[in-house]
DNA sequence: ACTCCACAGGAAGGATTGGGCA
DNA sequence: TGCCCAATCCTTCCTGTGGAGT
């Protein structure tokens, strides 16, 4: 049925990027005017900001051969962000050590920059918490693109002298329409299937609605609304598949950020999963009482500030949901049915 | 209305980690 | 091998917020 998988992929970026016109030739005039390279992304989450920064770039690139890199800033600090950035030129280092001084980084940077080099800071939410967008405006020929959720907000925590270039090219991506999102995914089968007829037009249609006009979940939809006709031996999607796909297709999606998270995060889950809905003070507790399950590991139990700190990550992951704002805080799990990685010790009788 | 207190999250600084170098 | 140094991780301390009790 799937007659290339990678069509479906997070990362796949198509030959033909719909809907996206004007963005990208606004972006692609921005990046040739010397002086002013840089450009501000935002835009909710799945409506194509990655992907319209990849294309933009890589017409670039067949154009003038400007060099063109991208990173993930998302929980990087500023020195992370220039070594990763100076790991990416084709001229720098393969690799960086943690320890190397930002002095040092950014001297490294300025000799491995040769011509117009455009950098993309993908989950660049936090990027006003540091010095990166400084640091990398301050050298010559290169253009910063961060990519952020809101633009906004995202500009007024940023120094004026930093938002102001910014500012001046802002490009705020909305969700797509019905009409739109279903030609990307009628594209997305074409691709992706051995079968396009196994997707009809309006069965896209009601796909695009019901992920709202985002893209990313509407792709990921698509695919599992297939999987699910397929085990039910049917050769098309109908309106019937749609909804549980998109469950299925959110639930593969969590599944996947559970696994990419570190062994912290892991144990608040299957804490948070175990008790189903608990307090701050009963999620303390219970860590309290299995801090035996970092025996043998090569990290400590973790105090509550740090717990605290780590919480927002589960949230953002879309595994973990609270209530409240402080005293009497409840957190539960959003999907029951994705399964902790890590496996608690028995609770102690009380 | 007032006080108390649990809790979130920011700031500062100490401990740890790991590469570079003599 | 041992020291130095920069980055990172984590704790401690703190402030602000809002619900509960009086």
């Amino acid at each position: 049925m799937i007659a290339d998988p990678r069509v479906f992929d997070d990362e796949f970026v198509p030959p033909d990027l719909l809907h996206r016109e004007t963005e990208i030739e606004r972006l692609l005039r921005r990046f040739m005017s010397p002086q002013k390279r840089h450009a501000l992304i935002s835009g909710p989450s799945g409506v194509g900001k990655t992907v319209l920064a990849m294309t933009a770039t890589d017409r670039l690139r067949e154009e003038t051969g400007a060099t063109c890199i991208q990173i993930r800033a998302l929980g990087k600090t500023t020195p992370g962000i220039l070594r990763a950035a100076l790991e990416e030129l084709p001229q720098g280092p393969d690799d960086v050590a943690q320890t190397t001084s930002t002095t040092e980084t950014r001297r490294l940077f300025r000799e491995a920059v040769d011509g117009t080099t455009i950098v993309v800071l993908d989950e660049g939410d936090d990027l006003p918490e540091t010095d990166a967008i400084r640091e990398l405006r301050a050298i010559e020929d290169v253009g910063v693109v961060p990519i952020a959720h809101d633009g906004t907000d995202w500009l007024s925590r940023l120094d004026v002298d930093d938002a102001h270039p910014l500012d001046n090219c802002h490009t705020e991506l909305g969700r797509y329409t019905v009409n739109e999102l279903a030609d990307i995914l009628e594209h997305r089968a074409r691709q992706g299937f051995h079968n396009p007829e196994i997707a009809p037009r309006p069965q896209l249609e009601t796909i695009a609605d019901t992920v709202a006009g985002v893209a990313r979940d509407g792709i990921q939809t698509l695919l599992a609304s297939a999987e699910i006709a397929r085990e039910q031996s049917r050769m098309t999607i109908t309106d019937a598949d749609v909804e549980p796909g998109y469950e299925r297709a959110k639930h593969k999606i969590r599944i996947g950020n559970l696994g990419s998270l570190p062994f912290h995060h892991q144990i608040l889950y299957s804490i948070v999963h175990e008790a189903g809905e608990l307090t701050a003070g009963e999620l303390h507790d219970r860590y309290d009482e299995i801090t035996s399950i970092y025996k043998g590991q090569p990290t400590a139990p973790i105090g509550k500030r740090e717990r605290r700190r780590k919480i927002p990550k589960l949230v953002d992951y879309d595994l973990v949901d609270h209530d409240g704002a402080t005293r009497g805080r409840t957190y539960w799990v959003v999907d029951e049915g994705v399964d902790p990685v890590v496996e608690l010790p028995t609770a102690v009788s009380r």
